[in-house]
DNA sequence: TCAAAAGTGTTCGTAGTACACCCATGT
DNA sequence: ACATGGGTGTACTACGAACACTTTTGA
């Protein structure tokens, strides 16, 4: 029986000049195989999963500025990989868009809504990790990790709306993000973009760690 | 290296008359250690962690009704288990109130807020359980799992108060657990208690199975 | 001076909390 | 009748969505 670690990493990125940013997960495809996979290897009997999924992406992968990660559930069914019984454990690893990103040969980064073929249930583990980013969108301060040191409104607009998948009102974050203090204005601004238009303020993330901002939508305790 | 399934397995009590219901966990102490461990064993190779959680609640502690089991995180602490490297899979399971459970021998229920001395991270397993138990209770139907198949709002208050820790406003719970659909009301009518007063209308849940009643707290799709 | 982008303010709806008050039953 | 518990109704608050309007810059 072999337990492998397997981790969808994101990171909005500019697929092409035009259009907006995607988000798009980082895959591999080493031996020029058919299809594609998600980055990941087997455990070292001396690390946790987790140092060992940030050891393999370090190491085969040369990706070493993962801001966030955090376990996904594990993937058992006997039958995922046909030859040997192997247990995934899956996390998801959120890479900032200042951080530079150089995959190796056989590796790319795909945007999620034009993935290629993938090899076994990797598809539904991508799957299972969008859901998990969407969700903690809203009630966390999970975009800290996919965001720059500093960034204009606009910017965590393009976001949320590329980890998302639909447009937000970058007014009303702005309300939200502030009201919950993941956000806080820096005091500095930025750069007028290409066709004129006021300079933008910048703002950060409050915290580097991930925080629950909005713990109980429902049935809080009283007082 | 060896993969264990352990389980947190709740269920409301009356641990005694006096005093309310309590959230109980699932604890056994076999060859009568000194400490009290989860509910466990090694998975087979034909069954998936779920199957083989299930398995393993039935074979040894004869618990088959389980309403609700779902995946927690992996521990994976290469020192958790000082004598074999032990990975252990974790999984959050509820037993309604109305299900019989007589557990064997060498197992108990044990009130949450006064556990024994226990094994290895068992404790902070069960602590995790406890806090996506909380979680799950404001944003989803998961009480269905707790609650038996009939039941008056009183009882359902107090299904809620002991596994959150703190009282909720029966009248406000209807309310919400109602304008989300989450309970029906039957039309029937229970037994009014010792003391007099009106008899209680019966509600039930709508479904049997883990939905997420209140997905976006917030930044909510357009439209 | 005009377009473009950023920021402010206002209105509206709705969900949830708190709590007072009314209803039905056993003794 | 009255105590006991169940149920209904009604403010009040707060947060978020939508969108109009104002401000600041480059051309």
């Amino acid at each position: 029986m072999r337990v492998e670690v397997l981790s969808a990493v994101f990171q909005i990125r500019e697929v092409d000049a035009a259009s907006a940013p995607m988000l798009c997960v980082l895959l591999t495809r080493p031996d020029s195989a058919t299809a594609w996979s998600l980055p990941g290897g087997d455990i070292a009997d001396d690390e946790t999963l987790s140092t060992s999924a940030r050891r393999l992406l370090a190491e085969r992968m040369d990706v070493r500025d993962v801001a966030h990660l955090e376990q996904l559930v594990v993937f058992s069914d006997p039958d995922r990989v046909p030859t040997t019984r192997t247990i995934a454990s899956t996390y998801l690893g959120l890479v900032p868009t200042d951080a530079p990103s150089a995959p190796p040969g056989d590796a790319a980064w795909h945007g999620v809504d034009r993935l290629p073929d993938l090899t076994f249930d990797h598809a539904a583990i991508i799957a299972a990790a969008r859901h998990r980013l969407a969700a903690k969108l809203s009630y966390t301060n999970i975009a800290f990790a996919l965001a720059p040191a500093r960034f204009p409104m606009s910017e965590l607009s393009e976001i949320y709306c590329a980890a998302l998948g639909y447009a937000v009102d970058t007014t009303n974050l702005l309300r939200i993000l502030s009201r919950r203090s993941v956000i806080v204005a820096t005091g500095t601004v930025g750069k007028t973009g290409r066709a004129g238009g006021r300079p933008p303020a910048l703002y950060a993330f409050a915290d580097n760690e991930l925080r629950v901002t909005d713990e109980f939508a429902t049935l809080r305790p009283p007082m």
